[in-house]
DNA sequence: CTATACGTCCCACATCATGGGATGGTAGAG
DNA sequence: CTCTACCATCCCATGATGTGGGACGTATAG
């Protein structure tokens, strides 16, 4: 106990359950490892005095200025002449290669047969290929209904819930031109503005409905899914017959979805800023 | 020395300069953030299973384990299934933010300034603008000569070395469409043969030349600077009077604009694999 | 079944990180 | 100019911290 004075301070006394409980589940083992990404991540808001670097982080400037030094050593971080340190190029580089290893179905899979198991239903991930939703995963639910859709396949983006959760971000104007092209390509009929207002309140809430407008009798909840720079990059969805997705049920899994969505996209590096 | 019986297993008896002198210049403190970083970059490769990891490292088991799960807690790491371990989502967000903290000028200021200390000729930075080059920084040279250029000043992408730096790796067709809006747009006249030909030779060596094509009297050698994906993001050039800058000279210079270029690109994240 | 390889966990020991404080440089105020 | 303040950097005695040998449970293969 000779570091910082601070709530979070060791404790060579008591039980060491309390750190646990604390930090969730780190078993510790690591100080200086894991202080040194504290360092890297108090930098990420901009450039920052070493003093400031030790405030903030309740370390004293003689271990901040160790810490720091061995990341500016490495490349993880830089030092900004006179205005203190900032993030390295090594994290240009590492970022890079890990949107490289980065697969959005494997990083998904998980999750996805996480919600199916919760939700018994039938769960897809989808991503756009131009002006249609491409269908690149599909975890089957538990209950004995047939849903037709295939990875591989290609649905209209305005009459699948996944495709409008694809389209949650665009313009009224790509609305208007996609909407178009699929009425005319033999999607079920439906007037602009009762599409548009639907629209308009999928976006409020961050998900969207399919209220068997691809499929007769099949009903789905969708939400999209965002990359580090906050774009969406791809959708998932639980669909279901109409008997088994009444309107209260589908409000019940939006929570589920939306959270599972956004825990994908975490996974994808998005940390909650779509704005910037 | 109870770890690793690798050749640079730490010696608890001789002199310390025998480890300072193999690492460079780390002053020590801090092996444990040390080699977290060493695990972290060893993933970069692809997914690696522990023992892989460890033996790569010259680490135990027990220790490359604790330093892969405080990683993993932390985000930077993830656990592919039953593949190993791969890149993490903080990689990402914080390669993210170091993208929009990293501004050009301010990266390479230092290293044109030293540049310039060492050739005595002025140094320009520059970008891609449409179809011209765009100047973004100037540092003067110590000779009594007049370099025209001002910060903000856009040329021609193919009568200045700088424009052709960063023309380096477009395709011949964008060569010949710009070469021709050049020349009708009164740039010193070249037959576009002599031209293409000294291009693809430029090519070759990753540099360009400006022989008097754009100011008379000036010549220049340039260099293309490169991010983290390897796209030419900018260019570099050392200008001066005909009469300090003959061809003997332009040489010379070739292997000291080039290396700045690349120390340049390095801070943007560029870490030397133009393919993929 | 046995064998091999995986990730995980534990704990006594001593190596390594710690932080108080000293040092040198630079900038601004008086 | 001096004095003060703040910066990054460096040093070193102390003990808290990380270490690695080895045991454990499980999964995949032979």
């Amino acid at each position: 106990m000779e570091h910082a004075p601070s709530i979070d301070s060791r404790n060579g006394d008591g039980e060491s359950d309390e750190a646990d409980a604390r930090a969730g589940k780190v078993p510790a083992g690591s100080q200086t490892l894991l202080r040194g990404l504290d360092v890297l991540e108090a930098v990420v808001a901009g450039p920052v005095s070493l003093s400031d670097l030790a405030g903030g982080l309740g370390l004293t400037r003689s271990t901040t200025h160790r810490l720091a030094n061995a990341l500016i050593e490495r490349r993880y971080l830089a030092m900004a002449p006179g205005r203190g340190y900032q993030l390295g190029p090594k994290l240009l580089e590492l970022g890079f290669r890990a949107q490289q290893q980065i697969d959005l179905v494997q990083v998904a899979r998980s999750r996805l047969e996480h919600l199916a198991d919760r939700s018994e239903d039938t769960v897809h991930l989808g991503v756009r290929d131009g002006d249609r939703a491409l269908y690149l995963d599909k975890i089957a639910g538990r209950r004995r209904i047939a849903i037709s859709s295939r990875v591989g396949d290609r649905h209209p983006l305005t009459a699948t819930g996944l495709g409008k959760a694809l389209l949650i971000d665009e313009p009224r104007a790509a609305w208007e031109a996609l909407f178009a092209a699929d009425q005319a390509g033999g999607a079920v009929p439906i007037a602009w503005d009762v599409w548009h207002d639907r629209m308009q309140g999928y976006v409020q809430v961050g998900r969207a409905f399919d209220l068997e407008e691809n499929e007769d009798q099949i009903r789905c909840v969708a939400a999209p899914v965002r990359d580090v720079t906050g774009r969406v990059v791809g959708a998932l969805s639980v669909s279901s017959a109409a008997q088994y997705m009444d309107d209260r049920r589908m409000e019940a899994l939006t929570r589920d979805v939306v959270e599972t969505a956004r825990q994908v996209s975490e996974d994808l590096g998005w940390s909650g800023n779509s704005p910037r």
